[in-house]
DNA sequence: AGATTTCCTGACCATATGGTCAGGATCAAC
DNA sequence: GTTGATCCTGACCATATGGTCAGGAAATCT
């Protein structure tokens, strides 16, 4: 309480926003851009609409918003690639990484997941900057690890493809997910389980022995 | 012209159903349930708008006739995994029949994809029945390969789950693959070396040897 | 404590959307 | 070619939605 009350009177406008950022990103996930309305927004938020039109203009401005912070995670991720010694750790810890994701964020992944789907009205841009320049970097690092016999010659981009496409799936489709689980969501035990498999799987698929 | 002047004649109600539906089939797909409108799915069939609600009295019900024929084009493929011999075959042959669904239906994926990612308000029943019975039948099959000792002895689930994410990845987010592929849509080949690596990759993972 | 900036919100508006309907056109059957 | 069924559609309606705004409350500054 006292607590509250402090934060409160340091940075109204962060918490608020943050609050809503966060109820935006819910609600855009389980009902998409066109579905979702300013109103249910700000019945999670807690808020009267009129309140999130003052942090954020329009509903065009605090998708792009969601979105951005979802990036921002999926970044992060990405720099897990970076520093490792081989296939093994780099790929293992990159599969694990973004499993975490998909456990953590959902509705981020969710929103994600549409945002592509619907022709990235809003990051297209940087799917043809960030993304490629990242994808390329990365095709050559495996590349020269196939050069160097460290995995098969299995082709990079199918790879990376599979890895987004599997450990995304456990987010996007966590719904059906849940359903073939008799309705609950994976406990600790099977997220070990689903992430020991998914690593497993794709890297001896490509000729890596595992850690 | 003959032609389609006696086609027309003849089952009127057919024809313009499934005009309807692939019109709705491709705007869902690309707006989501939320964003498409009755006024973009007439323009699209090149109907009035009241004329779709002539065929299909809702929204609602337009959108369940979309997801149903969907549902069909999954089923069939599905039962490429019925009639096998072993893993190599069953598993290949099915990887196989979902690439080409995602190749010839990906408007379809990307509606299936929608409709779990927002809970399957339509499809949820489905899930929990003919889903739920199917998996467990392929888990059982993939149990007895196991216990014949035709493959290694990952967990069944999870590789059924990265079958679908990695399968369906080429329809849902072809969008980020053609953008990272210079904007062009994957040509025959790619298609072929796409289709070459998941099979690979997958089959390898799990320890059975390609035919 | 007065002034100024920031925050808050009920009431309101213009527009878009799903859906209706009356009346007309077209077709099949006889 | 008359009749009944099916098909077609412009005009219309009720509602929901994104967004605005005036005026007041609260915080911050001097």
């Amino acid at each position: 309480m006292a607590d509250t009350a402090r934060n409160r009177k340091k940075n109204i406008r962060a918490e608020n926003e943050a609050l809503i950022l966060q109820a935006a990103e819910k609600v855009f996930a389980e009902a998409g851009y066109g579905g979702a309305t300013m109103q249910l927004i700000a019945d999670v938020a807690g808020l009267p609409k009129a309140n999130l039109h003052y942090y954020f203009p329009t509903k065009d401005e605090l998708y792009r918003r969601v979105v951005e912070t979802i990036f921002q995670i999926w970044l992060d991720a990405a720099n897990v690639f970076e520093n490792s010694d081989g296939p093994a750790e780099g790929i293992g810890a990159y599969i694990d990484a973004k499993m975490e994701i998909s456990r953590r964020h959902p509705a981020g992944s969710k929103v994600w997941a549409s945002e592509v789907m619907h022709r990235a009205p809003v990051i297209q841009e940087w799917l043809e900057s960030t993304l490629n320049v990242w994808t390329d970097g990365r095709i050559a690092l495996i590349e020269s690890w196939i050069a160097e016999g460290r995995m098969d010659p299995v082709d990079p981009r199918h790879l990376l493809y599979m890895i987004w496409a599997t450990t995304q799936h456990y987010a996007d489709f966590g719904h059906q997910i849940e359903t073939l689980n008799n309705g609950a969501p994976l406990d600790d035990a099977q997220w070990e389980t689903a992430k020991t498999n998914v690593r497993r799987i794709i890297l001896k698929g490509i000729g890596v022995s595992p850690d």
